[in-house]
DNA sequence: ATTCAAACGTTCGATTTCAAATGATTTTTT
DNA sequence: AAAAAATCATTTGAAATCGAACGTTTGAAT
């Protein structure tokens, strides 16, 4: 039995209709991949470890963040997470609430606004990042070791290559 | 010169934080970059693209799903985006003010709502997706075709791993 | 020193998102 | 055929999300 391209019958039905314009179906199927692949994993994650937790992928996200890089400014969690920095102060605020991050003004430049962990950001954090891991682990576990070595090689080249467009100034 | 492996200055930092924890790092790894590419690819579209046309990413997406099935019922929109019923109906709500769609009840069944294109709506899909194209093609042009369609082929694996583990029934 | 411009984070209004609850319709059971 | 259960889409309330506008603070220019 020979191998089977596991096309889904939408990715099939796309490049049927699309088939004759002058359109790119290899870049169309990385990109409708890449988009589905995101948002399942993003969904498997959020009802399988952070519910019970009553975090959202943002707010864990957040939360992690702020725990590898200590005191962070909010401009850096926005780019750290391909974020606006008005989505940050919500998700801050909402933090803030839960009782999990506090912030302080900068002390040098009062412009700044700095986030840290709570004592109980912190217990949190440490408890749900190996769950949260675990649910990584059972995706990536589709692929075998080398594919996922490949997968995240690509992944990053990918990543790598928004970065270098800014050379290129944006017109006004 | 060696060739240098581009893990990010985050990447980086929490890979450095979580050693020593039981943590799958390269399940890790493969999960970030997966997350951190569709948000940038996402973020690329909505500003190169979408935006001078007052559309959203998961407007267009649904606009391009209806274009594609003709008249579809609302579950079978949120099931192709991966999105709940209730996001649906907020979108089409959205798309049906724009005059993008239009929704009409089922024939047979009067609890299904079945939408469709305007010609408005069909004009727009038909002029913003070669455009759309375009982004996705940049975004996939950073790699070389064979690692295309190897990037293409790990993730349409990743997705086709979600669907499997409905085997296992959920708990209540 | 004063004015001007730039950089921050926040607020505002609109859209997207979801789970849970609701109302309408259909299907299944009895 | 009547009652019960299942299936739809929608509504509701809360959060996430963004661009644009805003007020504050800092840095630069005169």
């Amino acid at each position: 039995m020979p191998i089977q391209e596991d096309f889904s019958r939408t990715e099939l039905e796309v490049m049927r209709r699309v088939s004759g314009l002058p359109i790119d179906e290899l870049a169309l199927s990385v990109a409708s991949n890449l988009w589905r692949a995101s948002q399942l994993f993003k969904q498997k994650l959020e009802r399988e470890v952070l519910r019970e937790h009553s975090l959202s992928f943002s707010s864990f996200s957040t939360l992690f963040i702020i725990w590898i890089w200590g005191p962070i400014e909010t401009r850096e969690i926005a780019k750290s997470q391909a974020v606006s920095k008005a989505t940050v102060t919500s998700l801050l605020i909402t933090l803030e609430k839960h009782g999990l991050v506090k912030r302080k003004v900068g002390k040098t430049d009062k412009r700044l606004v700095l986030a840290e962990l709570t004592s109980a950001g912190k217990t949190m954090i440490e408890w749900v990042f190996p769950k949260f891991n675990q649910g990584e682990a059972d995706v990536a576990g589709t692929l075998t070791e080398p594919e996922q070595l490949e997968l995240a090689r690509l992944l990053r080249k990918v990543v790598a290559g928004f970065q270098i467009p800014l050379e290129q100034e944006v017109a006004t």
